[in-house]
DNA sequence: TGCATTACTTACCAATTGGAAACTAGTTTC
DNA sequence: GAAACTAGTTTCCAATTGGTAAGTAATGCA
């Protein structure tokens, strides 16, 4: 019996389904895009500082998911030692190779409000 | 009092923060991407054919993302009336505006791999 | 008659996610 | 000494997510 031709089963098609599921493993979670997209608007930025721009996070969420984003060497944490101490937050290289990804994400929100209520009404 | 100059807080960076949000809502769940990466490369497939090509998803979790999918015009649904009556998942060309943003999350997906064990050993 | 295939749906359950609120701890200010 | 600001942590809880397995309904084949 001949094999049906699979679409998906090639090695070409695994590593891109592999791919795929890393990129989502590391972006996880409802605060990542959007703690890494207000990093890369800010620059250096202290906790206190994205707790009260990213609106609607948790102290907690917002620890946990720099904690990860800090394991994936996509920002960095550094202990400024002033007055009361504070921790200045910053995107690195490497997390800046992720702003194509976000800038896609944000073009296709700001197209779909677009298509929703815009112009074909 | 001078009041700091926030930077998130602006109209632009309210829009792109709603943006992001729309997206990931319309992307949400493990296998929106893999489904919609599946059909963008396979065309027209079957209801089976995607249970069989995306690797580890049940039916229930086909079916529902499929649904979701559909409900925002992403994919069309096609009974055709075959002997056992089969139905037809395809991309619209809505739909294919999410290609920019899967390709770009594959492709550093393929980046984070190459990095982890890669060109630095 | 009985099994297979297609495309689901339903029921149940476990794990993960994420939110609110309180608490810690060091330093500064009143 | 009390309050406030820094950067968190901890606890407790509720909702969402997603998995397994079984059931359904229509049709075809031996």
């Amino acid at each position: 019996m001949l094999k049906r031709k699979t679409v998906t089963k090639s090695l070409e098609c695994k590593v891109r389904i592999t791919a795929i599921t890393d990129t989502m493993q590391v972006l996880s979670g409802k605060w990542k895009i959007h703690i890494l997209g207000t990093l890369l608007q800010g620059g250096k930025m202290r906790f206190m500082d994205l707790l009260r721009e990213i609106d609607g996070i948790a102290a907690k969420m917002l620890s946990k998911e720099l904690q990860d984003l800090e394991m994936n060497q996509l920002v960095t944490r550094t202990v400024v030692d002033t007055k009361p101490i504070t921790v200045e937050y910053e995107v690195t290289e490497y997390g800046k190779t992720m702003e194509p990804i976000i800038d896609e994400i944000a073009n296709w929100g700001v197209f779909y409000r677009n298509r929703l209520h815009g112009k074909t009404d």
